[in-house]
DNA sequence: GAATATTATATCGTGCGCGATATAATATTT
DNA sequence: AAATATTATATCGCGCACGATATAATATTC
């Protein structure tokens, strides 16, 4: 397929229209909780592995200290987390969950099988979904390596 | 592939993250233009048809008003495009290229194909972005025709 | 045809995303 | 060990996205 300048054609807009859409449909699932949806994603990262540096979740998620600096002030100020010095690198900001930001993680534990449910139709099944997941992982893992050079 | 809390597991980040580095990557491409990406993508729906309602480029894009007559505004302002109320119903708005913005059309011409390539890779094949297209165009379907409802 | 509802667009406030820049701490070089 | 470079995080400014609300024009109902 030729590429062309048609809005349907290119990769760029199906893509972020999805992000968007996704990210809607997770808005009323997320309210709940009280967080955003990249509150949500920093959540995830801490529920994974606790006490990290602010650069780990930046390499997690992709963005840069000036996206996570403010998100994670905000998610302290909130009470989920707590940033701290590191002790044996003082230019280090070790991210720690509260006992409310770990509790938070049991009312989040039923948010990825509503998603998915949400996701499936006729059209995309689970395994179609799967293949999804895999082949943008690729292809986020070529445009990241590119970046690094 | 049961759902979990994990944040590769989920389609959610994948095509979130995919989303935002393609944009990075549109980024020099859109700076010679002078466009951001989301006022490339009203170009793309104008150099489609000219002269269409607000409404339309909502349609397309899939925003909102409260997203799209700033942006509008900004092109505006950029001497890209005008906006003017319909004679047949002045609730609507026309937007119409100018000459400006429809010469820039020629300038833009080469990015599809720039773009097709930097996104192509051993992992990914140009029949794999053909698919993720597909895919992400059924998804975009139910998750809006739900939206509708 | 006056009252009400609907439609189309605009405005406002907040939280991202990100390029550019700043600052402070550690590493490296000389 | 003083000068320089690098690393880790933070700040600033601007343009999206989007929920909530406003406003004006047309349609519909009574």
């Amino acid at each position: 397929m030729e590429p062309t300048l048609k809005l349907a054609d290119q990769i760029c807009f199906p893509v972020y229209a999805a992000s968007r859409l996704i990210i809607r449909k997770y808005t009323p699932y997320l309210d709940e909780l009280g967080l955003s949806y990249p509150q949500y994603l920093v959540m995830l990262v801490l529920w994974e592995e606790d006490q990290v540096p602010v650069s780990f979740i930046v390499q997690k998620l992709l963005l840069n200290t000036n996206t996570i600096t403010p998100l994670l002030q905000r998610l302290e100020a909130m009470g989920m987390l707590t940033r701290k010095k590191s002790q044996h690198d003082e230019r280090k900001v070790i991210v720690s969950l509260t006992a409310k930001g770990r509790k938070l993680k049991e009312q989040a534990a039923t948010i990825p099988s509503e998603m998915a449910a949400c996701l499936l139709s006729k059209e995309i099944t689970a395994a179609d979904l799967g293949m999804l997941v895999n082949k943008l992982n690729q292809l986020i893992a070529t445009l990241n390596e590119e970046d690094a050079s």
